[in-house]
DNA sequence: ACCTGAACACCGTTCAAGT
DNA sequence: ACCTGAACACCGTTCAAGT
């Protein structure tokens, strides 16, 4: 990690020892009593934002708040679990920008219009939180092992959920083509996931921009597959019971 | 790191030290003469299968060919480099894999069933190699630095015209909805990514036997908004000049 | 030209001991 | 109950020195 030479190089200043480092007390409350927890996530989402998503540290982030490294470890099982934590905050912190974007779409529009403005908000996250949306598709007990994190599991579920109320009723009305809510909810998610990944990974180079107004032309295409034009009921009028 | 732990507990036989390790001299051709780079190349690919992308240590690779930790930097400026190599050497794997795949649709089918099977093979691969497939798509120099890495950017931009190449033809010959050909290449690899990525990280819940069948599902979806139904031009018999 | 050995500065994790 | 201090076993990276 040459960022972490580098930036104690610079914060070295000559004649004052940087080796034990100001203890950078945040804020007015003290931490040493109150929420340590959260404290720590706050350093750690400080850290990943600046130094990226890998160069993260613990005991940085221990040192962020002031406290021993070894402190740590009364809260989180271990550095996972802290990463998880971060990512259980990013999914809420998503949750509430896609609901946002949803309910800027006047209420005359379409499926179409408001599941469009969801997954946009969804690739606007992405970009704005590089880090953040990589440590939220990163820790993962692998393959065979069982669910770890209950906790994140749900905000997973509930960020997904977003997407699923616009198209399960749209499904169960017939305007989509064949195909449950679910399966329709996963092809918009896919997409959008994918294009936000590979956007960040830098193998699709767009100006950032009209990184979301690209992504608004691809994915109308699938719009334009799962929307069907011959309604299996007709849609629109409210049955009077 | 628990994984690392558990194994050399497990490897640590009674009487022998285990500390220095059994050279494992591997195959007959001699490393410390010939192609150390590849050697370490094969061995890191080895580890990262079994131990996951992240359990994976440049001292441990050096250790599985038998050679001082220090000698890797004569062949890769950092772990990095390493891992670019890696990463390389899959999208080489990858392509040859995803033109197997096309090269066994009859050729009497359209262009959505090669795309259909290319993209197919891309999810297979990603489930085959999920370890690779993430190092893949992991090692990037982010953001505002210069591209780092020109011979894996050379990879990567191979595996896409395999789909290019399949669409650019069928959009000139207005088989498409509106578009460039590269437009459609990428919506389509976009959402092949989003879920090979998706599955892997365990996002989506699906058996691995009907992994692949359920992506055709989905992928049909954005097929059926991309190929026209009322071509530009009539399709079929080439022109007769 | 290629590798070894030893050193440096950093980790994550554990655990007695303090308050 | 919560934190400190010190220790352990590992890293990545560098660099003189060997052949």
């Amino acid at each position: 990690m040459p960022s972490i030479t580098i930036k104690s190089a610079k914060a070295r200043k000559p004649g004052k020892s940087a080796k034990s480092g100001a203890p950078r007390k945040r804020s007015r409350t003290g931490y040493h009593h109150g929420d340590l927890p959260r404290a720590l996530v706050r350093a750690a989402l400080e850290l990943i934002s600046k130094e990226g998503a890998d160069g993260f540290t613990l005991r940085e982030a221990a040192r962020l708040v002031g406290v021993t490294h070894g402190a740590a470890y009364r809260h989180f099982a271990d550095k996972t679990a802290l990463l998880a934590a971060l990512a259980e905050e990013g999914f809420r912190e998503l949750v509430t920008t896609m609901e946002a974007a949803r309910a800027l779409v006047p209420r005359t529009d379409d499926v179409g219009a408001r599941v469009h403005a969801i997954a946009s908000a969804y690739v606007r996250f992405a970009l704005e939180h590089p880090s953040h949306f990589r440590v939220m598709f990163g820790p993962r007990l692998d393959l065979d092992k069982r669910r770890p994190f209950p906790a994140l599991e749900v905000e997973v579920a509930r960020s997904f959920n977003v997407l699923l109320d616009e198209v399960e009723p749209a499904a169960k009305r017939g305007l989509l083509t064949k195909g449950t809510g679910i399966d329709h909810a996963l092809a918009l998610w896919t997409m959008t996931h994918g294009y936000a990944s590979l956007v960040l990974t830098r193998r699709i180079q767009v100006k950032p921009a009209v990184a979301v107004q690209y992504f608004g032309q691809l994915f109308t295409t699938l719009l334009d597959g799962m929307i069907s034009r011959t309604p299996t009921r007709t849609p629109t009028p409210t049955p009077t019971r």
